[in-house]
DNA sequence: GTTAGGG
DNA sequence: CCCTAAC
């Protein structure tokens, strides 16, 4: 039964958790580096009873059957039907991720056509329903092995990992430049936006009509004129400032005293694919169950309103108008979750004759799989191209994912204590408010650094080196360096802009050995 | 495009 | 690391 080639697919049929706000940027970000960002160990721990179980139930499991072909048709609304969906050969594993409830705000923009959710800042519980982890030996069933992710990819709603044979994934990622990718998005911003609503519509009729209902959807009336802006939930969380967007609920609300209050126990996300070679570790098992979560729940996620079955398209109509009203049947109302950005859409069979490509970036337009025709297009929504060879690469979507990610958001990436040194030289040479010249001078070749980057290095810097040893994080500056820091800060603080091109030998006394010109 | 500073 | 006002 067990064979070498063995691979494990595990089937996270979903999350479930309450309304979230949004995190802060910098939580939003998956990452498997060493970080004290608290809710990353958080979630850490929490899929680790996850990742825990599941190699403990997989050793007790049994063979699955093949996958069927091109059954890409799920009956509507019907979270739990995956096994007529062709992937018997994903084993189900429920699991429930509880999420502390959290604040009234947890709707970041009502009034608009859609909400942005972040979950990941607000797991507090996690749970293993039932777990069953069946073993999948042997090489993967399909023929065509693209052809088969496609399927996967789509019934999956293209969620998370492509189930490549042989491929394994790469809990590690490589660094990479992005800023080009950076710039190319954004200048082509425009024209990859139409692209997408051609692939929208392209894929319309592949893409999957099943949607994720929440299981709990609660509504209940408020009294008239009480708590308008507490629609939601009591303060849950005290300290938030009051933002922008809540705003939104007075201007446009219209609707008389009448208040419908919406308690959204929990949102379901959905399926979770992981494949992992047996000879994985548990502990690259953890990071990769890590790393998937983060990439979905670190993308932002429509939401999507059913009221009677069928979905609300008019984001412009009022509540009133569409028949959310507290007078009339509130029980057929649901919320849902879709995916949303950073999804790659592949040629399905259908489409391989006429792939949308751009040819000469060789990209493939991502597009928000099921949604995009139900949305409004936000002008501000950002639109990630999605490169095709890093799917050809062999990359799971988990990776592809958060390399789009790292297009929205440059990686962190910690400065060396070399890299200190050569700052540090450059500006004790030059001074500081010379960011550019610090750049070509001492980082010329560091393509990641920017000339802003090393301002704010410095800038950390200085504070770091007026703080005690104890307080400070990562990889530790020698003192020395964080003397010269030091010296050169309050040297060119008073020395401003002058003799700029001066060593800075007089500075300081003693750390400074020598300032090479 | 760079700087400077808050987020 | 991001954003952006100001230059």
């Amino acid at each position: 039964m067990v064979s070498k080639n063995s691979i494990y697919y595990g089937k996270f049929d979903g999350f479930q958790s309450p309304m979230a706000p949004k995190a802060p940027r910098s939580l939003r970000r998956s990452s498997h580096r060493k970080s004290s960002e608290g809710s990353k160990i958080c979630a850490f721990d929490l899929l680790a009873s996850i990742a825990d179980k599941l190699l403990q139930e997989s050793e007790s499991s049994t063979s699955s059957t093949s996958p069927q072909k091109d059954q890409i048709t799920l009956p509507k609304e019907s979270p739990h039907s995956d096994n007529d969906s062709g992937l018997e050969h994903v084993s189900d594993v429920k699991t429930n991720v509880k999420l502390e409830p959290c604040e009234a705000k947890n709707v970041d923009k009502m009034e608009g056509d859609l909400c942005n959710f972040n979950l990941f800042n607000s797991i507090a519980e996690i749970q293993t329903e039932g777990v069953n982890v069946k073993k999948q030996s042997g090489d993967f069933t399909a023929s065509d092995p693209m052809e088969s992710c496609v399927n996967t990819c789509v019934l999956t709603k293209s969620y998370t990992s492509l189930n490549l044979p042989s491929k394994r994934v790469n809990v590690k990622m490589g660094i990479r430049d992005d800023t080009k990718m950076r710039a190319f998005r954004e200048k082509s911003h425009a024209r990859y936006r139409r692209i997408r609503k051609m692939m929208a519509y392209r894929y319309q009729k592949v893409t999957l009509k099943k949607n994720y209902q929440l299981p709990n959807t609660t509504i209940s009336e408020t009294k008239p004129n009480e708590n308008r802006e507490k629609i939601y939930s009591k303060d849950r969380c005290q300290t938030e400032a009051p933002s922008k967007r809540r705003k939104l609920f007075h201007e446009k609300s219209g609707n008389g005293d009448s208040h419908v209050k919406f308690s959204i126990k929990s949102f379901k996300i959905p399926e979770l694919y992981i494949e992992i070679p047996e000879t994985a570790t548990v502990g690259s098992l953890k990071r990769t169950v890590m790393e998937a979560v983060s990439a979905i729940l670190g993308g932002e996620l429509h939401v999507g309103i059913f009221l009677k079955g069928k979905k609300v398209k008019d984001n412009d109509r009022t509540l009133q108008q569409t028949g959310i009203s507290r007078d009339s049947d509130l029980k057929s109302l649901g919320f849902t979750l879709e995916p949303n950005l950073f999804q790659a859409i592949i040629p399905s069979p259908l489409e391989k004759e006429a792939p949308f490509q751009d040819k000469n970036h060789e990209m493939i337009a991502t597009s928000a799989a099921n949604s995009s025709l139900d949305y409004h297009v936000d002008e501000n929504q950002e639109f990630v191209p999605l490169q095709t060879e890093l799917l050809k690469e062999g990359m799971s979507l988990v990776q592809v994912t958060k390399k789009c990610e790292a297009s929205q958001r440059r990686i962190r990436r910690p400065f060396s204590v070399s890299e200190v040194e050569a700052l540090v030289e450059a500006v004790e040479t030059l001074g500081t408010g010379r960011w550019r010249d610090i750049k070509l001078r001492a980082f010329d070749d560091a393509n990641h650094r920017t000339y802003v980057d090393l301002k704010d290095k410095w800038k950390t810097l200085v504070h770091t080196a007026g703080i005690s040893p104890q307080q400070r994080r990562g990889e530790p500056v020698p003192q020395g360096l964080l003397d010269r820091v030091q010296a050169a800060h309050s040297y060119w603080s008073q020395h401003q802009r002058k003799h700029q091109t001066k060593p800075v030998q007089i500075l300081a006394g003693s750390s400074v050995e020598s300032v090479n010109l």
